[in-house]
Parts: C-alpha cells; sequence; structure tokens
DNA sequence: TTATTTAGTGAAAACCATTTCCATTAATAG
DNA sequence: CTATTAATGGAAATGGTTTTCACTAAATAA
C-alpha cells in the first residue's frame, strides 16, 4: 500500500500540490509503479499491473496520469516505433540514471546506455545554450536514440 | 512528369531495382515531391500534394511507399508528438544537409538546425564505435530531437 | 511481340491506441 | 461538516495506419 510509504516521503504530494494538482489514489499507484520498473511501459502495461491490487483505476485514469506527469517532467514519453507509447520514469528522490537508447528495428529491442553519456550530455549542454541562444528557445529536455540491428537480428541476416 | 527526368538521372531506379523493388509511377512521384519539399511532411500532406496530380494515386499507396522508403534509408520517419508521423527526405543525390530538431512542446513547431552539427557528429560517431562493439549493435542513424518552448510560446506564458 | 509471372495497387473495411463525453466520485478549502 | 470543483470510469468516438482482396501493370520469358 504506497499510501504510507510514499506519503511519507512527501516528495510527490508535495510536486503535485505545488503544481496545482491532488495526488489521487490512482496517481500514487501509478506513479509508485512506474518508480519501481526498469522497463519502458506502455499505458496498458501499466494498467495491467495496476489493475489486480487496484481494479478502480482505470484505463483512461492510466493514460490522463501519464499525461500529467510527463508535462510535470516526472515521466519520459518515448516512441520506439512499435505504435504505441512507452513511459519511464524521469527521475526521483533517490534518482534514476539518465541516459539514452539503441532501437534495434527488427524486433524493437530496446537497451538503455548510461556508458559514453557524460562526453554526450557536455557536448549537449554547450549546444543546448547555442541553441537557446540563436533560436530564443527554451530548451526542457533531449531525446537521443540510434536505431540499427541489435546482436540477434544482425545474426540472422 | 517526372518520369523523363527522374528516371534520366537514374539514381533512383538503380536504387530501387537493385533492392528488388520496382520503381512504379507512384513511388516515383512520392520520391519526387519529398525530394523538393523543406518541410516535414505526413504521410497525408504527401498524398494532398500528389492527388491532383496523379488521382490515380491513392493514400494506401502513399503509406506503403513511405514504408519502403524508409526501409531503403531513402526518407526519416520522424515523431513529433503530434499524433501522425512525419516525413523528410534522408539524402539525394544533390544531398541535403543532415541536421536535427527543436520541438515545442507547446504549439509542436519543429526548427531544423543544422549549426553546431559539426562537433554533435563527431561526437555521434565516436559514440556509435563505442556502442556498436559493446553492444554488438550495428547502428544504421541516429534521432536528435530537443524540446521546449519556442520562441513565441515562452513568450505568452 | 505476346504470354506468363508476380509485385504493386485502390477502395473499403478493419484495426487499435488514444481521446472525448458525461454522469458520478472524492480531494481540498473553509 | 459542507461546498466546490478536480478527477474518475466506462462507453463511445476518433483518426492515423494497416489489412484485405480483387485487380493492374512491371518485369521477364518465350
Ligand atoms: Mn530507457
Ligand atoms: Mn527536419
Ligand atoms: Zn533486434
Ligand atoms: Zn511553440
Amino acid at each position: 500500500m504506497p499510501r504510507g510509504e510514499c506519503r511519507g516521503q512527501g516528495w510527490w504530494h508535495g510536486k503535485f500540490r505545488g503544481c496545482g494538482y491532488r495526488l489521487t489514489l490512482g496517481r500514487e499507484v501509478i506513479l509508485d509503479i512506474l518508480s519501481k520498473s526498469e522497463g519502458h511501459l506502455s499505458a496498458e502495461d501499466i494498467y495491467m499491473k495496476v489493475h489486480p491490487k487496484y481494479p478502480s483505476v482505470g484505463l483512461t485514469t492510466v493514460y490522463r496520469t501519464l499525461d500529467v506527469l510527463s508535462s510535470l517532467g516526472m515521466v519520459y514519453k518515448l516512441d520506439f516505433g512499435d505504435g504505441r507509447a512507452r513511459y519511464e520514469f524521469a527521475e526521483g528522490p533517490k534518482g534514476a540514471h539518465h541516459h539514452h537508447h539503441l532501437v534495434c528495428t527488427d524486433c524493437n529491442k530496446v537497451i538503455d546506455y548510461t556508458d559514453f553519456i557524460d562526453d554526450e550530455i557536455e557536448l549537449l549542454n554547450q549546444t543546448e545554450k547555442g541553441l537557446s541562444k540563436k533560436y530564443n528557445f527554451k530548451i526542457a529536455n533531449h531525446l537521443i536514440q540510434f536505431y540499427g540491428l541489435c546482436e540477434k537480428c544482425s545474426a540472422k541476416k
């Protein structure tokens, strides 16, 4: 029952209230699942995980909550080309590491990588600064994905 | 009538045949439009441009052709979060410049930028090399997008 | 050229992730 | 507690994309 644990941390409740949102049971549960999951979950994946324990939380609410969380910057909405949006927890108190993705165009496998990130981040920061200035564009975040064939798929060709 | 001009270049016909595809009128016309358009066109945008001159080319064929062109690496399929796929010509004989994108999360405006690209490309090449080795992943291309607020949208807040 | 093969096609229907609608519920302020 | 109104669930609608299938035409053989 995340009610106690999570409220206790105060983090989420504060964040929500601070932005004019109410922290409802559904939102709390969905956030809880996202924060504990590794993968890249679709709305339905999340619904499936939520439903057994909280059958009162509907799929519509999952979609709506994911929108809210995205706009708050608490989750990233990703597109790996398989026809449905995927979501991953952006960062919490304990902080999951920022990372980028390798996407197999054949089997849709996705690899998170955190190596090579430091140089990337540094370049990105500079680039962001330059772009912000030149285009008067307020950059909030970025998406970097490499597309190609995973080990398995390039073997079977 | 692209028939003459384009065939003349030989480029496309050769590319298609070399990959086991036939170069049909529909494909030729769609490719022609993509190669001459600046923006980020949706399947329907393309259909609208094709239809007046070639009413025999249906929307289904536009989708199918875009799939083929994507898989041949002749166009990039992009997602800017507005609920439909966008396509842009990858590179032709005359070579459009490779670029990345700034996407406004408020009004969906997309800015192509080609500055700062050189450093990015260099880093990307290194990163690709490292990732390929470490994950045994054959990288074919990459996607880099910055999300935030365009000048207009950050002003009206 | 003509005949044969088969990739490609258009139109309509199906698909299916996501959004909208609306009556109901429940979080918050006072 | 009561009043306010954000949030919700379920059903229906939406709409971009895919599938189906009978038909067409590009490549190839004869
Ligand atoms: Mn990831
Ligand atoms: Mn572009
Ligand atoms: Zn793969
Ligand atoms: Zn904007």
